[in-house]
DNA sequence: CAATTACATAAGTGTGTGCTTATGTATATG
DNA sequence: CATATACATAAGCACACACTTATGTAATTG
């Protein structure tokens, strides 16, 4: 199941850190290795793992593999929301608020 | 941080299944273990799991305890993903509806 | 062709997770 | 007051997961 993989994906906070740096452009692997404290493999593992949740796609560019985000997982999260939106607060205001408490 | 306790929650597919069991209507924890082969600790853990990502509330009743769908949650989730509203295909007009709702 | 670079895969390891049974804690009821 | 009911917590166990180092594979470069 599908929706099983994207939210195992996202559980793990260095794959949502992996997934969000890629989100503000695509990027190779080791550019995106860069500033954080994990060794090449963990990455790789990581972009196997987000890749298979459909939340990442790559393309291979000679010997890089340029990663960006793939729309589909996203979309997918979209739709397993899409089914609780009568519980969504009916106000925006009730949902600015609670966005600006995740900020930080 | 709640991002991590809400995907972690999530990842877990009996606990998605509790979580969808009661979007259809609040209940108590014996209810919602009917039709499930799994022990009583199990639901309770699981419930405490959600509750911690407030995707869940409760409302003790007596020597029952209601379990409810918690907004909050739900909203976080809006949240994240709306971070990265530039990436879902443009085309689906079920998730630009979604959109608007979400967008002050 | 040999060496280097970019990345993936393999194998092993400590830690976390979900389950179980056993027990504890309220609240209702006879 | 004693028992039953509804649920939570404790402890232990099998397995999954995220990491590491070592090695493999594919593409550039001298």
């Amino acid at each position: 199941m599908i929706e099983n993989d994207i939210f195992r994906a996202l559980a793990d906070p260095t794959r949502r850190a992996i997934f969000e740096k890629l989100a503000s452009g695509g990027m190779n692997a080791s550019a995106l290795r860069e500033g954080m404290e994990i060794s090449q493999p963990a990455v790789s593992q990581h972009l196997a793992v987000l890749r298979n949740a459909r939340l990442v796609r790559e393309e291979r560019q000679g010997r890089f593999v340029n990663y960006e985000v793939d729309p589909d997982g996203l979309a997918l999260i979209a739709g397993w929301l899409a089914k609780y939106r009568a519980y969504w607060p009916a106000r925006v205001d009730a949902l600015k608020a609670l966005l600006k408490d995740m900020d930080p």
